[in-house]
DNA sequence: ACTCCGCTGTCAAATTCGTTACAATGCCGG
DNA sequence: CCGGCATTGTAACGAATTTGACAGCGGAGT
């Protein structure tokens, strides 16, 4: 085990640098000259590099306190796996007076790493050619969702319908989805929102609306759902939640990011439509 | 050799998930979970990290159009170095391949920092109060929003109607709301969204509310919905996006927030609910 | 000059790894 | 209901890695 839990191989190494030896030097240099990439190859390869015999490295492994050197490369691995995911982690401590364990700060922590790997598993071409979808006003829009992301389907409805024409809410009653089939033509897009416990009906629905010439567009979560073989773009999400349910937040981010983006797209189509809308609820409303 | 010199493994991935199977796409999740740092281990432990078999790890490389595991290793290894010794980009560890001003990263800057905001803003005891309430069975629960939060409502009430009984969705429709009243009465819960452009009728319905002896509870902005007069615990949260809207992100993550606090702190009497409730999904689905 | 001591490389054993072949599984079409 | 195809896991093999043992080398002290 290491001697030092908290310092890093790097720290270590300049420590000791005094008690090293001549081989062992040349392995230190050739490490910090690509720090840590040199030493995340094979032991064969990082000897050779340095110049040295794989014995050698060995040897140094073992003066840091390493059991070997698959352990010092774990080490190496974990520092610079930390380096790169670092930048958001680490939250200044929000929820401040609240333990660490407080429920809040767990679902707050897990819907930040949602949202950034989620941004990582994402293609950013598909979302945009998705919003090109979204901003062609002369396509109709069908949105739907499942049991539970039907809240979510109905959010961005609610918010594409402000923004453009033609957006109607797929309803969440299934035995409805036949004759609301009839309705959808060539052209049409179709986005579905389908995570685990993928529905199996609305597979089929989407493979009907392919075979009617729609395009489709896939929200689902990181195991992908099978509409995916159906859909014209696929946006994959992270949505692990400290739960006994997934966590929806990052469906939602990417609904409400979509519609931001369709509205920039189409800018000069929908600031008419913004502020007729503006004027039409202003009658009958009162308050701030 | 690999099939385009210039893509990326991410890239290539990406470009690839249509065609991927299950467990391929188990591994592509890994990887970008940990992007690249997952695929630098071993390819039994990757396999293992992933919960699939070595020779599946193989068949993506492969599929990849590397000859083997090292090869796409070695080619992770690479981009990885380069990555390191950029100094200036790809620190952006989300969306890397787009623009820091990408709509995707913009909003996502935003998200994170409302929701930061919002727990420091937030006091957690109204919170942990709140879960009491919802955690109380014997009480009913009535969720409701305005306009664009009612599909945040509805995600709650699906929610908290899975985890415990006497959870009921207000309607959106205004006009049934007089009637809606009649089914409140004392000790019950009455949960609402109200943002700003806060709706007027709202206030005087919570106000009602009230009279009859339920304890409302807000869920808002930062600028506090005038309805906090009348509730018993208020919970403000960050909304700004950028868009021509609020967003509603965190409203989203405190619904979902509450959800969990309020199993947990009734763990015994949900726990039979929910397998009971898996027992019935059961039947009449097939699939995962 | 000789000897001792520590450092280093060579070599081979043991382990782990990557790969291939094959069998089990699940899904679709007839 | 069954047969074929695609997908996945198991098992075994060969290759590469890691590691320990040993011997050669060079410098310091006597």
């Amino acid at each position: 085990m290491p001697p030092q839990r908290s310092a890093t191989v790097a720290e270590r190494l300049r420590q000791m640098s005094g008690e090293l030896t001549a081989a062992e030097r040349k392995l230190m240099s050739t490490l910090f000259a690509n720090y840590p990439m040199a030493g995340l190859v094979s032991i064969t390869e990082f000897a050779r590099e340095a110049d040295v015999s794989t014995p050698s490295v060995l040897r140094l492994a073992k003066k840091l306190g390493f059991a070997g050197f698959p352990s010092f490369q774990e080490e190496l691995r974990i520092e610079l796996s930390a380096q790169l995911q670092n930048p958001i982690a680490k939250h200044d401590r929000w929820s401040a007076e609240a333990p660490d364990t407080h429920i809040l700060n767990l679902f707050a922590s897990a819907a930040m790493e949602n949202l950034s790997n989620s941004l990582k598993l994402m293609d950013h071409r598909a979302f945009d050619a998705t919003v090109a979808l979204l901003a062609d006003h002369k396509r109709k829009i069908h949105i739907g969702g499942g049991r539970i992301t039907h809240s979510i389907a109905a959010y961005l409805t609610t918010h594409l319908q402000m923004a453009r024409p033609g957006v109607v809410l797929i309803p969440p009653t299934q035995s409805f989805w036949p004759q609301h089939l009839l309705d959808i033509g060539r052209h049409d897009v179709m986005v579905l929102f389908d995570i685990r416990r993928y529905d199996a009906r609305m597979l089929e629905f989407a493979a009907a609306a392919k075979q009617r010439g729609a395009r489709v567009v896939l929200i689902t979560d990181q195991w992908i759902s099978p509409i995916a073989k159906h859909a014209a773009q696929c946006l994959p999400l992270r949505i692990e939640a400290p739960s006994s349910w997934d966590s929806n937040i990052v469906q939602l981010f990417v609904a409400e990011a979509l519609v931001a983006a369709a509205v920039n797209a189409s800018w000069r189509a929908t600031e008419a439509r913004i502020q007729e809308l503006e004027t039409l609820s202003d009658i009958g409303r009162r308050g701030r």
